[in-house]
RNA sequence: GCCGGGGUAGCUCAGACUGGUUAGAGCGCCAGACUGUGGAUCUGGAGGUCAUGGGUUCGACCCCCAUCCCCGGUACCA
């Protein structure tokens, strides 16, 4: 007996292929990420619960989203200043900490920076406002329990951050457009083909309290709606905002908000006069024009002002970067400028349907996750791509270069095993990828199949004949490829594909074959 | 979670409405023909607890019930 084979739901095995375009997003984003003075950092996948601010398995909220368990370890139980807890014996009281597997990178982040920062906080050396400048960019697996996996999601997947912790300029707001933009060209995703949407939570907040919103939970309440506008429409946004909608697809009722008519009237007023997103600088115009007189809404506008000045001051202009103040972002920690970059076009899934692509990264200000670890307010902002998805999406859109695998030595004969190993040396050093063929199926045929299936670009033939005039034949399967459709004469076929090369002139031969 | 659809070969699906001897196709896989040679072409072959359990029936892939799983939509999403 054996064991079923099957891997975690969720979860997936990355193929070559996969993982070539996954650290070409890496490769390229980072190489961006560092010239803007981003450095490279790490932390573990693991958290204590406490520190990922979610509500731990036992507590009567559901621990939503998230992989949590029991470190089976026992260790102190600490109170905020890091003193460890006694019992009426004076004993220390050990605990079973809950352990949370990351489900992003920032929340890790907050802590790391807290953590970092400790010393001066305790001994009262960091003030409010003065808290020390970070900048690091991080990349890796996060992980997500959804109880429904939604296509092309996964509850392992890979975030890459940038993100700025100790400073409240908007000019890092800015930046961030910018690393974003040069990022995604960097890349190879044309200018036109993305674009970087802004806006400012302080705006839609400002707004909504002038219209007479005041409480946090209704706020949330609406923006969570008014997000879900391109994909319910504007007049799902008004239905739901009131006495809730029937969604025709599903049959189900969507209950609402119930807000009265006067009000809902006018947070759509509001977001029906950014439709058809029309450049920055007249977005700015509305913004002002609006009267309305709110401290928090003319301090997002002053914000984005600020950001658009140094935008245009480079020459990022609405081709790169645009103002939606209709955009919104789910995540409730965001407090100032928010981003999100949007690919423009669409693709056909396995099934043919066309769908839209979407957003492949996202990001923004956030000055309260360092606050609830230290309680201190420390701003921060920052971003990040959403790896799988963008690797989905380059695939789709056939801008990944072609996949190769590694030059393939046919093993003729095994008794020429030293043969083989010599020649492949002499590639190696020439710093190419080459392969001995290993397998128990001998035949030519199995072997060149294998190479077929690796996708290597050439195989190298080296038998008898071979030896006796001294030469290698090299066999290049990917003009083979090309040519299969065309020409059915098989001897005529092989005569083009196929050629002797001298055996002290192969290294060339391979290296020229290969830089087409 | 809620509504709807589905589960038949490794993959995509037909058969089901109207129950009846050996359950089919394409692709893939394996072998052979051409060739010390991946593709194409031709020939042949292997591969199925018809999701699982129970019921109805002389007889169930097909009808009924339950369970599990998958898909679509919707809700949630730090």
């Amino acid at each position: 007996m054996g064991i079923f084979p099957r891997k975690v739901k969720g979860f997936r095995d990355i193929d070559s292929r996969l993982n070539s375009v996954r650290w070409l997003i890496i490769q390229k984003a980072s190489e961006v990420y560092r010239r803007y003075g981003f450095e490279h950092w790490d932390s573990p996948v693991l958290e204590y619960a406490e520190l990922l601010g979610k509500y731990l398995p036992d507590a009567d909220d559901v621990a939503d989203g998230i992989y949590s368990f029991r470190n089976p370890e026992l260790e102190p139980q600490f109170d905020e200043r890091g003193n460890e807890l006694r019992d009426e014996q004076n004993n220390v009281v050990m605990t079973n900490h809950f352990l949370t597997m990351r489900y992003d990178l920032t929340a890790p982040l907050a802590r790391m920076y807290s953590e970092m920062v400790w010393q001066r906080f305790i001994h009262n050396q960091l003030k409010e406002g003065r808290a020390p400048l970070f900048r690091r960019y991080q990349f890796g697996p996060v992980f997500r329990f959804e109880a429904k996996l939604d296509p092309g999601r996964f509850r392992e997947f890979w975030q890459l951050d940038f993100d700025t912790v100790g400073s409240d300029d908007v000019a890092v707001d800015a930046e961030n457009v910018m690393v974003l933009s040069d990022a995604l060209e960097n890349i190879g995703i044309s200018r036109g083909k993305y674009v970087v949407r802004m806006n400012n939570r302080k705006l839609v907040k400002g707004y909504l309290r002038a219209v007479g919103v005041e409480s946090e939970e209704l706020e949330q309440a609406i923006l969570r709606i008014v997000d879900k506008a391109d994909k319910i429409g504007m007049q799902g946004v008004a239905e739901e905002l009131g006495k809730g909608r029937e969604d025709k697809a599903s049959g189900a009722f969507i209950s609402g908000l119930g807000l009265d008519n006067r009000l809902i009237d006018r947070i759509m007023q509001f977001f029906y006069s950014f439709e058809n997103t029309p450049g920055r600088a007249e977005v700015l115009n509305k913004l002002a024009n609006l009267n309305i007189g709110n401290e928090l809404l003319d301090q997002g506008l002053e914000e984005l002002r600020r950001i658009d000045e140094i935008l245009s001051g480079l020459n990022y202009r609405d081709d790169r970067a645009i103002l939606d103040p209709t955009m919104i972002r789910g995540m409730g920690y965001y407090t100032g400028p928010i981003f999100e970059v949007e690919y423009q076009g669409t693709y056909k899934d396995e099934k043919g349907r066309k769908r839209r692509v979407g957003s492949i990264s996202g990001g923004g200000r956030y000055d309260g996750l360092v606050e609830r670890i230290l309680g201190l307010r420390v701003p921060a902002t920052g971003a990040s791509i959403g790896v799988d998805r963008l690797a989905e999406v380059l695939i789709n859109q056939g801008l990944v270069p072609e996949y190769s695998g590694p030059v393939l030595i046919v093993v003729f004969d095994p008794g020429m095993m030293i043969e083989y190993q010599r020649l492949a040396l002499k590639l190696r050093n020439a710093g190419i990828d080459t392969e001995i063929y290993y397998g128990n199926r001998r035949g030519l045929k199995q072997q060149l199949s294998y190479a077929d299936q690796k996708n290597s670009p050439l195989a190298l033939l080296l038998g008898e004949d071979e030896l006796r005039q001294n030469v290698i034949t090299v066999r290049d399967l990917r003009l083979g490829k090309e040519l299969a459709d065309k020409i059915t004469d098989k001897q005529q076929w092989k005569e083009q594909v196929q050629q002797q090369v001298p055996l002290d002139q192969v290294v060339e031969y391979v290296k020229n074959k290969l830089q087409k």
